[in-house]
DNA sequence: CCGATGATGAAGTATCCCTG
DNA sequence: CAGGGATACTTCATCATCGG
């Protein structure tokens, strides 16, 4: 299901660049340019007919068309391959987030609905400042920051869970353990920790989104470091590339541009964080800039949360960073369509309908 | 011969991405 | 907020090769 959504919006949005009139003539058509295999053809074609998702495939379709004709885009060439990352992961460090490859350069990412910009190795956002490759495998960032509210919080879910024989500290779990945990979470009616733990658990994420916060601050430095983590924040990188897709409200038809572009229009002025864990640890944070054209200060902000990805103590905590401000006003996205007010779209209809 | 080094493959894990 | 699938990447074990 994830896939097929996936896999018919990345693809739609890449057919809808091919010269074709509608979705399902490029889907009759199956043009060369678009270099996948005929068992991805057959997939799509047997996702159409399910009708499930034919709203989203037609507004991705038309957003692929849009960036065609666009002068920013592809000024109306059709062109001559388009290559998908096909859902899998690019082996390799991955400078731009893209799904799609026209033309081997215009780099185009498919958002439909989400507002994650990372989601990664804790300490390769507050350590690293998301730059270098990660190096902190088996790192464990609960335990390397509040190790002993971990500890503690680990000690207690293993007593109440009654798994008795079992390692002693939550670094010393061996895989055999893991999978007695897991078993042991699945098991029971209420997914997430006992309640009884809620106590233990909100003092873990207290400490870890002050710890983190702190680390973070420290990271951040003086204003040149801070404009350069804000950019790798928003994803915004030396090579300018595209944002298909639908937010919240409407269409999102945006061009990333680069620090170079950036600086022409912005001038940063600060990025602040701020530990703020409820439920989850977290960490806002929020960028302060001034926009040239307008003479006005104004602000972008975000959220991280730190959690568990699959059941807890189960495996390290990864880091998830949200973009709160709507793509469309966020410094350095610029949208392609001009027109200030967007064509009128109902939400519900591109959601999956029955 | 034997320790060091390299190649190879399998297994496990960390990370990315998504859903409800 | 929680759970989970998929897969690249690490790690670990094993075996081959090399050089002193």
């Amino acid at each position: 299901m994830a896939d097929d959504r996936t896999k018919i919006t990345e693809l739609a949005t890449a057919l809808g660049m091919t010269g074709h009139n509608t979705l399902q003539e490029a889907l009759e058509a199956r043009p060369d340019v678009l270099e996948i295999g005929s068992d991805d053809w057959d997939d799509l074609a047997r996702i159409v007919r399910t009708g499930r998702l034919t709203a989203v495939a037609e507004t991705a379709f038309s957003n692929g068309a849009y960036f065609g004709s666009h002068t920013d885009g592809l000024a109306g060439r059709i062109p001559q391959h388009i290559e998908w990352s096909g859902g899998r992961r690019i082996p390799g460090d991955r400078p731009v987030p893209a799904d799609l490859l026209v033309d081997r350069v215009y780099m185009i990412s498919c958002k439909y609905l989400s507002r994650i910009l990372h989601n990664t190795a804790p300490a390769h956002v507050f350590l690293d400042g998301l730059v270098a490759a990660p190096g902190y495998r088996g790192f464990n960032w609960f335990q390397e920051v509040a190790p002993d509210a971990h500890e503690a919080l680990y000690a207690r879910t293993v007593e109440v869970l009654g798994l008795v024989p079992m390692a002693k500290t939550p670094q010393e779990l061996t895989s055999e353990h893991r999978k007695k945990l897991k078993a042991a979470f699945r098991e029971r009616a209420v997914p997430g920790l006992p309640a009884e733990l809620d106590h233990q658990y909100q003092r873990l994420i207290d400490e870890v989104s002050h710890a983190s916060a702190e680390l973070w601050r420290e990271l951040l430095g003086g204003r040149a470091d801070q404009e350069r983590i804000l950019w790798r924040l928003l994803r915004i990188y030396s090579s300018t590339y595209f944002i298909l897709g639908i937010d919240q409200r409407r269409t999102m038809r945006l061009r990333v541009i680069t620090p170079w572009e950036w600086r022409q229009s912005y001038q940063f002025v600060s990025l602040t964080v701020r530990a703020a864990g409820r439920g989850q640890p977290r960490i806002d944070w929020e960028a302060t800039y001034r926009d040239l054209a307008a003479g006005q200060r104004r602000r972008v902000r975000g959220h991280v949360e730190i959690r568990w990805s699959h059941r807890p103590f189960c495996e390290p905590p990864e880091a998830k960073v949200y973009l709160d401000t709507p793509h469309a006003q966020v410094p350095g996205y610029r949208r392609l369509d001009h027109t200030d007010e967007p064509p009128p779209y109902d939400q519900q209809s591109l959601i999956d309908c029955p």
